[in-house]
DNA sequence: CCAGCTGAGTACAACGTTGTAAACACAGCA
DNA sequence: TGCTGTGTTTACAACGTTGTACTCAGCTGG
């Protein structure tokens, strides 16, 4: 029954509310033959305890939020559910919120929602700049997924994306390809994840001794599969258009693929193309996509640690860094069969 | 600040608890001084509203639960946004969960989880059957997503599969196919959304004068990529091959397609491919898949709708049986270029 | 035989909110 | 002046849970 109280149980088992309350928490010390009838009556009467009663008195409501910039992006999704999974495997709950990647939504979920209902925000920010998140001080537990400038108040998980990023450019340097193009840059301020990614590619063509064409480097507005085809086009009509194209994640990659297609350009012969993310989609585009697959079980887990830390440890507490792998998938977009 | 209080707002504005509640609420006649001060005292304090005592007060929590199979199937994933958006119009939160298509799963959740904390749940259910739903009486309010079979006692929101299976089929007999497969029949027991896309499959069929060929109709296990692929190979063993393919779901259609390329086949010209629920990913597929478009932001509104009326109106109150739209969006994988 | 201890269980108050019923101020009317 | 109504505000008791402080029985050791 939904409104089985303590009290029922209680009366049930012949014990006052309290030792109930005792059993269901394992806490205190029960006799044996006491704890079994209250086991028994909240069997027969499928108790099951409220949860906003529970957190009313203790704070701690079992349920953390988790927000995305945008849940419809695969690698959201699939970070998501790896996060529920996660959670659940650790008696816990999930709300998903979904920022819209504006910077005003993402503050007031690093706040605390409109409530605080929340015990603690896994947030993947895109936007959210240090000052904005600095200011909240003494707010709701917080957890950031994803890269973030060094000194902001909080904990993260992260994978190196710049290790990543460098890792994929040099394997389109590997296969001997010079034009090297990167699809992800924004055209507005620059977030963090992005700079890593930069930087990793930058730093691969320089140990290859090949030079940097910013032309080959066109803005997007989105990581989008149509700001991947836009921008695909436009290197299309360079002049020494690219032989290769390292996109910042799959969806980018996929409106490149796309747009190649469309241009009669064969893949990987004609231009090699690697992504980032490893959503499920892209082991089954044409051709399937090479990628770097970043680890999201262990990003999810790692995560969902941390801020249950966290929500013990309280604000002061020291800021952890935590790194998860990743690994190059290689597949068809760059596999040249010879 | 997180934990200001209902008192604390009625201190500083000189008043009672009560009245300061009923400011918040927009309950009862304040006078309009007295509403001002109040205002002031809010807006000075920051306060916001504690939904686990409102809750535990009133019975409403404001959090409705959406469960769907899987979360990362992209399809899920966009009903998913859509229903957290409708939900936000409406001024509530929502609670994603994933059941792994398990029946056990679908049938917790539509018994209200494992906590009362939850208003309704919406329940895309793939497993779910008849009499396990009917003995759930008396639990939270339920509104199912999708078909079901007829007379199960829960509100639905629903497309109308078999119109939209059979406009399906019709176009690709338009194009003069005759070989017109289908891809999606379970190889275990059929679930109610099945059942539909293929009587629409069948009737189109028959309408046309064409002679159903159950070898052009593989068993899949499920609604994905791999299943897709793999039922495309077995019908690309067949002595008389088809020459056009109705995948129930666009992630069958993404495996088919990916099977025909490794084929050497032309798509739409030696097969033409049509999806069903028009995920974003199927725009920019190569060749981009012509697919039914579900409405699924009508379904999100519609279904947060019903819910929210079957928990003002309670367990008793009819059930009702909402239709949302569908197009037939025509893409590459259809159209043959003379 | 009693003081002191231990282990098991209980009564009570609180968490922050809202519904109910009652109190209050003040007007108009007799 | 007192009475009735009206429009506003308030005190109080819940909602289901848990922490604190308590009782109580049974036992040990002096």
């Amino acid at each position: 029954m939904a409104g089985t109280r303590l009290k029922d149980v209680a009366e049930r088992a012949g014990v006052s509310i309290k030792t109930v309350s005792n059993v269901v928490r394992g806490e205190a010390r029960v006799a044996d033959r006491t704890r079994e009838r209250v086991l028994r009556a909240i069997a027969d009467l499928d108790y099951q305890p409220n949860a906003s009663a529970r957190h009313l008195r203790t704070g701690r409501s079992g349920i953390i939020a988790l927000a995305v910039p945008e849940l419809v992006a695969p690698y959201f999704a699939e970070l998501a559910a790896q996060v529920i999974a996660a959670a659940k495997k650790r008696g816990c709950t999930v709300l998903i919120e979904d920022t819209g990647g504006s910077a005003d939504e993402e503050l007031r979920i690093a706040c605390g929602l409109s409530d605080p209902l929340i015990d603690g925000v896994l947030l993947s920010p895109l936007r959210l700049d240090e000052p904005a998140l600095a200011a909240r001080e003494g707010r709701v537990p917080l957890v950031l997924l994803g890269e973030q400038s060094y000194e902001i108040p909080a904990d993260h998980v992260l994978i190196d994306n710049s290790a990543a990023a460098r890792e994929a450019t040099d394997h389109l340097l590997s296969l001997g390809r010079r034009r090297v193009a990167v699809i992800g840059q924004p055209s507005g301020p620059a977030h963090a994840t992005t700079v890593q990614r930069m930087h990793g590619y930058l730093t691969a063509l320089h140990a290859a001794g090949v030079p940097h064409d910013p032309q080959l480097a066109p803005a997007t507005r989105a990581f989008t599969r149509a700001e991947g085809a836009a921008a695909m086009r436009a290197l299309l009509t360079l002049d020494d258009p690219p032989d290769a194209v390292f996109c910042f994640n799959d969806l980018l990659a996929s409106g490149a693929l796309r747009v190649a297609h469309e241009h009669g350009l064969r893949v990987p012969r004609d231009l090699a193309v690697v992504g980032f993310d490893d959503v499920e989609e892209s082991r089954f585009s044409v051709p399937s996509l090479t990628t770097i697959a970043p680890d999201k079980r262990g990003i999810a887990e790692l995560a969902v640690d941390a801020l249950l830390r966290r929500i013990d440890a309280g604000a002061m507490a020291p800021h952890s860094r935590l790194t998860a792998g990743y690994e190059l998938v290689v597949r068809e977009s760059t596999r040249v069969t010879a």
